[in-house]
Parts: C-alpha cells; sequence; structure tokens
DNA sequence: TTGTACGCGTTATCAT
DNA sequence: ATGATAACGCGTACAA
C-alpha cells in the first residue's frame, strides 16, 4: 500500500493539513516544517493520490476532447493530431490531463454527456459537427464550459470557437497567383454546405473583386469523387478559348486529380496553369511539381483552443471568445510562372 | 449542487447502500424497490458521481495512453489515430476512459510515473520509444499492468506487445512480385536499426530463400534523404546490366521517389518495372500507376493493445501476452505485371 | 432483501 | 503558523 498524506504528517510530526497545505502552497509555513515534510514525502515515497484530490476539491482536473470519428479517421487525422498534441501540452502546463472520446453515431451525444455528469471533466474540446441545440442546452444547464474546434453551423453562437481563416486563406492564394501573372484564377470546391468551404470560397471572391477580376461562373468548379468525370470536366474546361490559367484546389486529394487533368491536357505547371491547394499533406511537397499549399497552423489551433478552455475554466464565464488564425502561403514550383 | 446518493436513497425510503448495489448490479434487490429507486434517479436527475466512485473504489477507471510525440507528429500518425479510436471504443466498452499524453523528451519519463503514481491510470498503452529499464523497474513495482504499442528493441521482454507481422508483410509483398513475374526484386529500407525495418528485410530474405532466388547485396538500398542523391543512386542500378526489376519500398515517401526516378529513367511501371510499398496511405491510391501496399490494419492493432490490456487489469497478472497482426496486400497497377 | 457504519485520501473551515 | 474536525459521494463489510 502506497503511503497517504497522514503516513507523511506521522512521519514529520506535523497535521495532515499542514502536509496538505505543502502540497498545494496555500496558506504560509515555516521554513523548517517546509524542509521536514518534503523530506518524509521523499522517504516515504508519497505521492498525493490525485483522484482523492480531484474528488475532496470537487474539481475532475481533466478536460473532455471529442473526436469525430466519422470526420477524424479520414484525411484530417494528420492535422487532429497535431492539435492533439498542442492541447494536450497547454493542458498539461496547467496540471490537466486530456481525456478522449469519440462521439459514434450523429447527433449521439449522450457519451459525451455521461461524463459531463458523471463529473469526469471540468471542459469540452467539441467538434462542429456534435453540436446540437440539445447538447447546447445540456452543457448550459450543467454549466460546464466548452470550445469548438471549427467554425460552426449557424451564424453567431453563444460560445468559443477556433478555426484558421479559410476566407484569407483563399485570399492569399488569390494574391499570390495574381502576383505570379496569372489572371484567370477558377476554384475547385468540394462540398459547398462545409462552412469552411464557403469561407474561402467568400475570400476567393473578395480577392477578385480587390483585383477588379471579373468572376466567372464557370470557374467555381464542383468536384466529383468520380475522378474519371472529373478529369474529363477540367479537359473540357482547359479546351475553351477562355479557359482558366490557374486553380485553387480545396484539398490535397482534388490538386492531385487537377494536376494530372492538367498535365494530360499537354499545359505544362506552371508555366502554362498555377496549381495551388489548401492544406499541405506529406505528400503534396512530393507531387511534379511540388505544390503550392495554403498553410494551416494546427497545432497553433489546438493551443489557442486550450489556452481559451483554461480561461473559461479558471475565471469561470469568461464569455465566448472567437478566435480566427491566419494562414500563410507555403510557396512551391507549382505556381512559380515568374522567377 | 446536483444530487446524490443519499438523495435518492431519501427520495425512494431506501437506505444509500440498496441505492448503490441498484447502480453496481450487485447483490439482490427486489423488483418493488429497484423501480423505486429508478425512478428517484430520474425525477432527481441523479448521475453518479464517477470521482467519488474511482475514488472509494481505490481504481482510476481509466487507461493512459502516451504518444511518443517526436514520432508521432510525423506521417504514422494516420495510422495513430485510427488506433487511438480502436482502443477508445474497447475501453468505452469495458467502461474505462482512455487518457493522452505525450512523452516530450526522449527518456524522460517523469510525466508517465506522475500519473501512475497519483493512480490517474490503470494501465498504459506505451510507445517502444518510451520503453526503457528504468521505467519498467517503476512500472513494475507499482504493479500496473501496460501494454506496448509495436515491437520493442531487446529480444524477449516481459511484457505484453501488439504489432504489425512485418515480415509477413515483406514476404506477401515478394511473393506477389514473383507471381507477377518480376524476379530480381530489390528493397528499399530506411534506418536499418529500427525493428521493423530489420522484421520485413528477414520477411524479404525468407521470401527470397524459400523462392530459389539469389540475394544481391546491392539490392538491399539504403534509403538517403538527399533527394537527388537517391534519384541518381537509383537511376545508377537501373542502368547497370544486372538492374532489379522491381523494388519494395518501406513507406510511401520512399515509394513516391523511386517511382519517379524509375519514371525519369524511361522504365515503364508496372511492365518493365514493380513498385510497391510499405503502408497504404492516402495519397498512395493518386500516384500514377496507383501503388500496389502492403496494408496495415492498425485498427486491429488498437483493438488487440486494449483487449489485452483491459485482460491484464481484470485479471491482475495473466502474463505478458505478444500479439502479431496479418498484414495484406492491397494489390494495385504498379505490380500488374500480367494481367 | 435491506440497513448501519465506517473508510477511501484529501481539502477546507474554524479554532488556537 | 499549525491543528482538529468535518465534509466530499460512494462502496462494502457486517449486522439485521
Amino acid at each position: 500500500m502506497s503511503s497517504t498524506i497522514r503516513d507523511v504528517a506521522a512521519f514529520s510530526g506535523v497535521s495532515p493539513s499542514t502536509v496538505s497545505r505543502v502540497i498545494n502552497n496555500k496558506g504560509v509555513i515555516s521554513q523548517k516544517t517546509q524542509q521536514k515534510i518534503y523530506e518524509a514525502m521523499q522517504k516515504l515515497d508519497y505521492h498525493p493520490n490525485s483522484l482523492a484530490q480531484s474528488f475532496a476539491k470537487g474539481k475532475a482536473g481533466a478536460v473532455l476532447m471529442v473526436m469525430d470519428a466519422s470526420y477524424t479517421l479520414e484525411y484530417a487525422n494528420t492535422y487532429f493530431l497535431q492539435t492533439m498534441f498542442a492541447m494536450e501540452t497547454v493542458f498539461q502546463e496547467h496540471g490537466y490531463s486530456l481525456v478522449i472520446s469519440s462521439s459514434r453515431e450523429e447527433g449521439e451525444n449522450s457519451g459525451i454527456l455521461q461524463i459531463v455528469y458523471s463529473k469526469r471533466a471540468d471542459g469540452l474540446i467539441l467538434p462542429p459537427a456534435t453540436v446540437n441545440a440539445k447538447l447546447l442546452d445540456s452543457l448550459e444547464k450543467a454549466k460546464i464550459p466548452f470550445v469548438v474546434l471549427g467554425q460552426p453551423e449557424l451564424g453567431h453562437q453563444p460560445y468559443s470557437w477556433v478555426d484558421i481563416d479559410n476566407a484569407m486563406g483563399a485570399s492569399q492564394a488569390v494574391d499570390h497567383l495574381i502576383e505570379q501573372g496569372y489572371s484567370r484564377i477558377a476554384m475547385v470546391a468540394g462540398d459547398q454546405k462545409a462552412v469552411f468551404m464557403q469561407k474561402r470560397l467568400a475570400g476567393y471572391y473578395e480577392a477578385l473583386e480587390r483585383h477588379e477580376l471579373e468572376q466567372h461562373k464557370n470557374f467555381v468548379i464542383e468536384y466529383s469523387d468520380d475522378t474519371d468525370a472529373y478529369r474529363a470536366e477540367i479537359a473540357h474546361l482547359l479546351a475553351n478559348k477562355r479557359a482558366p490559367d490557374a486553380f485553387i484546389c480545396g484539398d490535397n486529394v482534388m490538386a492531385f486529380h487537377t494536376l494530372q487533368a492538367v498535365k494530360a491536357s499537354g499545359r505544362r505547371i506552371p508555366q502554362d496553369i498555377g496549381i495551388l491547394t489548401f492544406d499541405n499533406y506529406p505528400l503534396a511537397e512530393y507531387t511534379e511539381p511540388p505544390l503550392t499549399a495554403v498553410e494551416v497552423d494546427t497545432f497553433l489551433m489546438g493551443q489557442h483552443a486550450a489556452r481559451i478552455l483554461m480561461d473559461q475554466i479558471s475565471k469561470s464565464g469568461s464569455g465566448e471568445v472567437v478566435s480566427l488564425l491566419p494562414t500563410s502561403l507555403n510557396v512551391r514550383e507549382s505556381t512559380i510562372k515568374r522567377g
């Protein structure tokens, strides 16, 4: 059996409360007794029972991060893990531990609530997909703070969230392409119902406007999972006399197929056509030519989310905070038209 | 303030212990009181305080998974997350929650031990890199079960670990290539000090022997991060009259560069040269031609590790278990020589 | 089948 | 600056 606070107290000839004070750096304690107590702890190999501490304080000392299984297991995971790592680092600094749980079924949040109700977590990090009116209501009642990782669907929401500035990313992309001498810029978009996609489109339009470029309806291309169909579409588009001379792609897979479709059409990259992608996955730099990418600092994202949550937990109720993180451009060969 | 077991007891006119029995399905309770208690719990919106439960039982009800930051943040993460998801699923089924922590500095495991000593976890999942004599000793003393995720460095170790059968993967790869009519099979290896790499080499040699093929020393190629140098090396190798006609690559990046080096040399894939890779990352299927890959079921790996750990935790001390998981081959165009 | 009483290890309040 | 004492919410012998 491991030793308890009482053992330490007995060994050093003081009361348990004094030992507790030393452990928590609370109140004032004389140098002498403090010394004695530290020695006793050493001798007895004492380690505070964190479960008992949590229990006594009524604080779990833990944060629950929910991962959206359906989403997380796809591409996004490369990023998700960095985000998680960043958060764990912040929590650790604050003496909190990170608990992971998965939302298995859409809209089924009983697992999350279970943990909240059973008081196993002092705060939550949630993926946008799990957030719905019912959950919000429950969390409100339970008075437990949370931060959403990604911009939520609805307009303004009475809670904190963190996301990268997708509009800025698209805007940067357009600026760069124009600077490189491209002028007929197309955008390959995935699911336009997703908030981040809408933001990217908004940034794209904003930049075109800023540069006084015409907006061509057929320059916004809906990506299709039917690869052959998609490549045919690109080929068709390029055959047009008013074809685009640059593509901003929504993700690496779209970029990959676009790249190959463009090459197949006989156009040279980057001399004839520029290609730029959102997200910078490990293999993006290995394409031919390497892809210029809108870089997303997911580490920073996790860090921000974690810090905001820590704030809410300590100064219980510091209002909702929204954090839009800047993107940056990782310029590679695929868009270098001018030396 | 939320209601406690005492409130429920009072409300339903029984003693707290009876309520406790209902919660834990222990002992025998009459249908009638059981009914009453359930109703009371409902009415009072009662949820057991999991912290108090853990405290009373002296069990954390949690498992700690350590992630090797230096490794995890690289490519492997695509897999790591699936493994984590699988584990979380298993733990959840057993009523355990999953706590994540990162090992930040090499050999610095104070964080892990901190959690163990403070009794925040009942078991551990560890990456091979964290395991050293000192930690083993501490864990032994603390009597806390753990499972290592990946075959450890040293020979036989007195603990459980789970890994994929790397030798089998290499063996399968060779078999497939030979079946397709390739006969001069080279292997591109990364760091040969890594256990998994040694196993893959062993499988490769075993298969060559089984097929009575000669082992050429220069057919085992040490991959170099200096891309240009590596490609030159491949070019040089291919210029040789006794050049390989197939490459088994240690990971997707090696495969990518090999692919491009081979193409640059004017050889056709798969007609002239076959290329096969370990690991199947999202973008592996998007190369030209798509890469045949040794598939690793990381979900299964997590599941096994979690189950073994759950076993150790419940039947405290069921001896060490070693689990080598089968690989499978995802055949794509890059090795289809024969229809 | 149910109730009583105590303990789990720590913190917090109130004295001293 | 330190000690005594009472919680915290639950589980569990033991008694009934």
